[in-house]
DNA sequence: TCCTTGACTTGGACAAAGTCCATTGTAGGA
DNA sequence: TCCTACAATGGACTTTGTCCAAGTCAAGGA
């Protein structure tokens, strides 16, 4: 992550506080926090840090393209940090645990030229659902 | 869309003004409206309609499996009345516009048992995501 | 080290989409 | 026709997110 942080200051971007806080809070493997799960951990570093500030970063760091933004329901939008290898998400649709997963192949091929309607198609994105090995043990 | 009358009040509907008029709305191919768009055409037929009516005869009929929800951008949900044949969606990312699409083969083959974490996988959602020809012309 | 400046942060108001609930109305059966 | 359970209504409320004016501060220069 300090790899990430060296990557925007090279960028002009002004370190505070506060976003180093909000790196720092997407750190890892799996992780798909919301906006405000990521204010909420912020908060345990840095007290006064207003939500405006952790929407104003992650807004950033999703331009930076060093975060991608995840609609895996109609809910809150999911913050993660894996942005570096092209995935797809995986679903459990009881508890809302997520995983990114890789399936092999283009999924783009699938899609005949009769079935694009003149479309010029740049990116697909797959949402898995089903019940986590956890919830179907429970 | 008088079968899905039919097939609503066979399964104990009460039928009402309200609850007719939200399903002569969802009627057609490549219907993709949200709930206050429904609302729009349907106070045209029946102006004392209320938003609340609207979002539960739309619920029902999702429980009921007769209109799908779609989100495809992160606003507002949209009905889709095309329930009878599985489909994936084909997204603008300028205008919005919004196509069913019928992908070959079975999107889930793509994605090898190490990357489903014991997962019970029982659905796939894929959004196609490019510039329609309308937008691409512009 | 201290200043300056423009970028950053803040809190609160605001907005969009949707849910909830008490009250009123009505479809459909007896 | 009358009853009654189910449906509709509208307004308050919630969640998620955006916007803005005012205050604060990081970082380069003197």
């Amino acid at each position: 992550m300090s790899d990430l942080l060296e990557r925007l200051r090279g960028r002009g971007w002004r370190m505070t506080a506060q976003r180093r806080v909000v790196a720092e809070v997407l750190d890892g493997d799996h992780v798909h926090l919301t906006a405000d799960e990521v204010h909420a951990r912020a908060v345990e570093k840095l007290p006064e840090i207003s939500r405006a500030t952790v929407y104003n970063t992650l807004g950033e760091l999703v331009s930076l393209g060093e975060v991608l933004e995840v609609s895996t329901d109609r809910r809150a939008k999911r913050y993660d940090p894996n942005a570096h290898r092209p995935h797809q998400h995986l679903v459990c649709a009881r508890c809302g645990a997520i995983r990114d997963v890789h399936p092999v192949g283009n999924p783009l091929a699938d899609l005949p030229d009769t079935e694009r309607f003149g479309f010029t198609i740049s990116d697909v994105e797959v949402t898995y659902r089903g019940t986590c090995p956890n919830c179907a043990a429970g």
